[in-house]
DNA sequence: CTTATAAATGAGGATTTCCCCCTTTTTACT
DNA sequence: AGTAAAAAGGGGGAAATCCTCATTTATAAG
């Protein structure tokens, strides 16, 4: 019997060129697409459970660690293969620890999607050698302890993060948070301490790369 | 007769994957797949010229912008489609500056693809929608006079803006960049008027939204 | 009830950033 | 050549950022 397969991407073009690039595989068969983590958790039955999940990351609304989640605690039994743009570490880590089997890049060949569908199906686990040396070689020990948000820091934290990623001074983000500016002055010290950054500019771009903060 | 496609994308997954869903459409045919700007340089010849070259922008090396303008000197004829994430409008306009004739979200849906190549034959140029409205409703007046590089800002100041998206001081940047630290102070008022930003942290921000700066 | 541990706050100062006004040098144009 | 316009540089000062030492407050643990 083929493997049943389904597709979630927000970029509609991209979902369905790749179920067509999927349906050419035998032994594979594309259920349903999805393009949107709402839309999944809708498609998805008790009677209509795919054998893996091809997952975008970077999605509006509920991303790909979100969906990954969800699906491990409705339906553990699916077998999530994260799909992504970046090598990101952090967005590696935190996908294995929402419970994703596999990670693959955009950029791979065709044939390496067969393969790693293949390896997930018949191991249980699928790292493209890219990703695999990257997680040897860049594991940031602050990543590790905090499944969701980011390294460690604390509501409060994040906020103030948010905050200062705009041309606000740090005295008007205090009264933006209700606090005196000497607590944000204690937010700025923990948090430069935690992101190991030196100054407000490299807060923001640590922030932006571990998806605190995102650009508009 | 065919018209006839070039696909150009870093990620070989989505190239391919188009490529699959085009051939899907009768009187179209994809000529070749490129995966770089540079592949799309070297595979293009007199006796092999598309009508539409499909083009993501986001790409690295070459990017999109850098093809786009190349393929004007170089093949005028060709029709460029321009494939992106984003609706960003300082991509749209440097793209439409650059000689593409069309602007597609990568969210849109595959018969969108097809009509958008349809009108990109017929009538010679498409915008989507959401495309459109954008252009009409957020024209940034700073975007529209300098088709590369970004809003009017010369070679030095986009040196000195990539060197203050980090944690250098001023003076350090002075260092780096030969010069004393009261030019670099030049350079960062006039950026500042440029980009119409305050304070330093508005300017990274801004210089990721434009492209001059890529967040690693 | 104590102890300790984290969070919020205060005072002060060194450094950097931001913003004026102004001079010299270089480049461009007619 | 002469004039205009950038580009590079100088000085100084107000504001913001960064840092250090120290106090109060709340909260958890023994």
């Amino acid at each position: 019997m083929a493997t049943s397969v389904v597709i979630v991407d927000d970029h509609e073009l991209m979902a369905q060129a790749l179920s067509g690039l999927i349906q050419k595989f035998d032994t594979y068969e594309v259920l349903f697409e999805a393009y949107s983590g709402q839309e999944l958790t809708q498609k998805i039955h008790y009677d209509l459970i795919p054998d893996i999940v091809l997952l975008d990351i970077h999605m509006p609304i509920m991303d790909g660690f979100m969906v990954c989640e969800w699906l491990k605690t409705h339906y553990p039994s699916v077998k999530v293969l994260a799909l992504s743009m970046s090598d990101k570490e952090e967005s590696i880590i935190r996908m294995l620890k929402c419970g994703a089997i596999g990670y693959l890049l955009k950029g791979c060949k065709p044939h390496e999607l067969k393969h790693a569908m293949d390896a997930v199906v018949s191991q249980g686990y699928y790292y493209s050698g890219y990703v695999a040396s990257h997680l040897i070689n860049n594991v940031n020990p602050n990543v590790l302890d905090n499944s969701y948000g980011s390294p460690r820091l604390n509501e409060r934290e994040i906020s103030f993060v948010k905050l200062a990623c705009s041309e606000l001074t740090y005295s008007q983000i205090a009264d933006k948070m209700c606090v005196s500016p000497r607590t944000v002055d204690g937010y700025r010290e923990s948090v430069f301490e935690k992101l190991d950054v030196k100054s407000r500019v490299g807060m923001v771009i640590k922030a932006i790369q571990i998806g605190i903060y995102e650009v508009p």
